[in-house]
DNA sequence: GCCAACGTTGGC
DNA sequence: GCCAACGTTGGC
């Protein structure tokens, strides 16, 4: 299986792009997810390599505001099993971790965030699951077409690049 | 701050 | 196994 996109949101309040990119290495764990659907994905689907769009949510204008990717698939969300931690499960032991976590790295942020508004007109990003109303899913699954689209339209991505070689 | 949508819990 | 109650998420 090749390289897999994915769109992971947070509330910028809580952890935000910046903090990632202010991390040791540019480097943080996904912690704290508490949701079935998603902690498989953490811990089955996602890969070294991966590539993540870093939303924020819960703001005035929740955008589309970076790049990162994944450098550590799933592995146990120790914060499970830390009563002092404000996402302690005690249902959590090591053996039974229950929830799992990745690691992800800072690549860059978008020169200009995409936000709702600018997703939901957009012909290919318009379908995108984040825009679905009531869709609480914390990590969700990201198209090949839809990644290269929001690179393109951020201004990442030459568009004149798909012609290269072709005269 | 409001409230709709959703996931989880627990009584039965 | 059903489903009402509850807590949380997250756009607006």
């Amino acid at each position: 299986m090749g390289r897999r996109y994915w769109l992971m949101k947070s509330e910028p309040g809580c952890f935000s792009l910046d903090d990632l990119r202010t991390s040791p290495q540019g480097i943080s764990a996904w912690d704290g997810v508490r949701n079935y659907q998603a902690r498989n994905l953490l811990r089955d689907d996602i890969q070294v390599g991966d590539g993540v769009l870093f939303y924020h949510s819960n703001i005035s204008r929740p955008a589309i505001v970076g790049l990162a990717r994944v450098v550590r698939s799933g592995y146990p969300d120790h914060t499970a099993l830390d009563p002092r931690s404000r996402h302690f499960d005690p249902r959590a032991t090591p053996d039974s971790p229950i929830w799992y976590m990745v690691d992800v790295a800072y690549v860059t942020a978008l020169p200009h965030p995409l936000t709702r508004e600018d997703l939901g007109r957009h012909p290919v990003l318009g379908t995108m699951d984040v825009l679905r109303r009531g869709n609480r899913l914390s990590v969700q699954p990201v198209t090949p077409e839809q990644w290269r689209t929001v690179l393109t339209v951020a201004g990442l991505m030459d568009p004149l690049e798909h012609f290269a070689g072709a005269g």
